[in-house]
DNA sequence: CAGTATCCATTTTGATACTG
DNA sequence: CAGTATCAAAATGGATACTG
């Protein structure tokens, strides 16, 4: 709701999603939602594989997040079990297609902060 | 001082920077950082013309950022003039190699918000 | 386990006023 | 103009407890 009555409300959202950056940004421009991405890209399907990250992020934002991801149509959620039901988070085609801006991140990244590392992507068969 | 303290503070900061994404996040996941560098890369040079984005970004962010890029060496600020000094920001060459990073922004957004545009570069000669 | 709910502290912002 | 200062409001985050 929140989105919607700012877009309605706010004269200046108009001109605010006419720059593909700025609509970019209300997506993920904040510290937890590209961290999700990274992990969904690294093959991470199952709640408790995205709690877990390094950075430790809290169970509510993480829910928060890959609603909003829903939402937006990055990612879907389908139950893979029932009793209890259990769902798996995975890329849409869209979601897919943000690899090569984590791509450009990393790469840039990897240069600038050296000593860092990206995790291996996670194998399935 | 706040970053450095985090990071003395913080026994999770070590953890956190291991990973190249979550310190480009660190750097602009937020709202207003890369829209500034966007209008950088598009060839703004001063504040007056970074100040009037559609955005409306207010002056002390403007403010706040640019002192965070240049400490983070993504921008240089020179004076071009005395009485009344005024000063020039200008990506590094680490500055400017974030732009494959905006290009892959720039790409998904420009198929996932249709009807978006971004703003001719600015040419000077 | 996979979330949801709550509550509070911290951070971020937005508006406005002010200075050289 | 090019910032700096202030301050209240809003958003965000972290910790913890709770539910099926």
């Amino acid at each position: 709701m929140k989105k919607e009555q700012k877009a309605a409300d706010n004269p200046a959202a108009f001109e605010r999603s006419s720059c593909p950056i700025t609509n970019v940004l209300d997506l993920f421009g904040d510290k937890w939602t590209l961290l999700v991405i990274r992990d969904l890209v690294l093959g991470k399907r199952r709640y408790q594989e995205l709690i877990v990250s390094p950075e430790k992020i809290a169970s509510n934002i993480l829910a928060d997040r890959l609603k909003k991801l829903e939402d937006a149509g990055i990612i879907t959620r389908q139950a893979y079990q029932q009793k209890p039901a259990r769902y798996e988070y995975r890329l849409t085609q869209k979601g897919e297609e943000l690899q090569p801006i984590l791509e450009a991140i990393i790469t840039w990244g990897l240069k600038y902060y050296p000593g860092t590392t990206i995790f291996p992507r996670i194998e399935r068969y």
